[in-house]
DNA sequence: TATGAATGAGGCTTCATTCAT
DNA sequence: AATGAATGAAGCCTCATTCAT
């Protein structure tokens, strides 16, 4: 009989322990040798689960747009008004400010890495947008990918230059800001 | 005498035509082969002239920041008013999106292969906001880095998804939220 | 006891649809997985009816032998002359020029990957001359290692240079040849 | 001042030091690394030299047809009568047969394991004849393709078992046989 | 009997940097 | 001052075979 192992489910949890080890370095810097040692297996092992480094790093993402779509759309209740969604989707955001900030960074890696791939990229953002959007329920369409675009530059300045940002000032103009555009 | 004037100025040449290169493929994916190709000269003469492939890039990085510096304080006269002020500002940004794209980038590539310097990025980050603080001589401290964030939000959007960031929306965006808080 | 009979036919079947997988990539660059994929098992099974890759081919190729031999056999008759048998011969040649040039060429790549198994490769090259000389019957003792070395060699021309191997200018030079001999 | 080394002139000598190991291992058996140490360079200077293992082949092989066609050219003096011209070219041929073989079958290897590069391999093979059949200066045009697909034979029926080819017996039909067809 | 996950050595290739010339 | 050959560790990936289930 078959070694009874759910290929999906192990491909899951490697995934989910691989975010680590991206997090830290940067997609360009985990070698397949350090992410196969990290996650106890051979490297050999690690291809019978991922045809390559790009498509490991392509499911990683894809399985972690899924999960926080999942936990913003659980923690923005529909029910609340449109001060009290963005109020919850900051809350969001700025607990999860780092990992953001990896999530960001390490796809800026493989954006360089494999300029083949970008449209791959623009899909998985415009996930994230989309999410951000239809849960906010902006008043104005293009409020969208300013609220996106100014996230994505909290989190960036935060890497270049981490004591220059100040999360809840950021984080309180844009509520304040909100509140006028609800006006 | 002039041998050292030469010198300084023959680097400052190769800073400026290495741009290029780091601009198309990224700051990890250019090699010092390539570098010197490109230049024409032999790996052995970009030694002379640099220390290494991280000296080098951190010198490009400094002598860009100078020249934008400079740039954007000849493109902001300093006797227009506020709204003045952000017009021609946002102009500058406008008109050099592309090139502040690429300069991020490659500073986050950077960042990426040399954790032991994130400190320099984070004093060329510092100045690039303190230029833009200053000549905008905005009402409210706080209101710099926001500002930063988000035109360092709009490049890493574009990256991302080009197609869904429309820069005169955004831009005028952020005019508007300029006039606002004048008033 | 019919186990036995059954497990020896679906051997031989498995040989047979190897077959095609050798011929397209040679032996070399048939992977035991791509085999066991395109035999419709997993690898374990594979192991189970062969003891591994080397002696899988081997088994093809003897099986080959076999009934190649036996094909010839059956269309070159005993009952012809020896011109007759000669054009015979030929006309079975011809007609499988492609087969034997795939034969040659995974067998001859067998060689360079196991060089310990090189006799086996000259009995089974043995094999098909003997068939060829017993079947023409030729006058002489050494034309059959002649003419044997010619077929050889037009598969390994129409190998490298398709195009400049005109099968029947090949065919006919021979025929004429044997002509001459019997004569 | 650089280092004076006649670049060209290197790898050439690299070339001719390589052909021992493809000919005792054929193509796919040698590693770059064993190259390398064969060479007495380490990994990196080989690609130095040349841009992968497929480059580096295809030029051993460019060098050997240069030097065989010149071989044979100052081997089969023009001015000999077509019988002599052809013993002196089978002599040519006896004297190296197993020079040959290894060439026929390192071609072969890289047949298989570079199918995009069979155009190539078609080219030298041509180059081959062409010389041949030039010198020769044979009477008919179509004797060319068939003595160089008997030399082909000879050499994988060698390969395949050596045992079975007597040499001298193979070059004296092909003597007798050109002889025939002079008259 | 059948499965396929696991192994791990080893393949080709790259690259910042040095140093003899 | 300038050259570019040389280094060698390390990157990604492959594959015949085994063995727990």
């Amino acid at each position: 009989m078959p070694r009874v192992i759910d290929h999906d489910k192990q491909r899951a949890d490697l995934l989910a322990r691989s975010f680590t080890l991206f997090a830290e370095r940067g997609y360009g810097e985990v070698t397949m040798r350090a992410l196969s040692r990290e996650l106890g297996l051979s490297t050999g092992s690690l291809y019978h689960y991922f045809e390559g480094k790009p498509a490991l790093f392509r499911q990683l993402l894809l399985a972690r747009v899924e999960q926080d779509v999942a936990d913003a759309e659980a923690e923005v209740p529909t029910d609340l008004d449109a001060a009290g969604r963005m109020s919850a989707l900051l809350g969001y955001v700025q607990a999860r400010i780092d990992y953001l900030r990896q999530l960001v960074l390490m796809s800026l890696d493989y954006y360089q890495l494999h300029p083949e791939d970008r449209p791959f990229l623009a899909q998985v953002s415009r996930r994230y947008r989309a999410a951000l959007v239809d849960r906010l329920g902006l008043p104005s369409a293009e409020l969208g990918p300013l609220l996106y675009s100014f996230v994505l530059g909290m989190v960036v300045h935060r890497t270049l230059d981490p004591e220059s940002v100040d999360l809840p000032t950021h984080v309180a103009f844009l509520q304040q800001f909100a509140h006028a555009l609800n006006d």
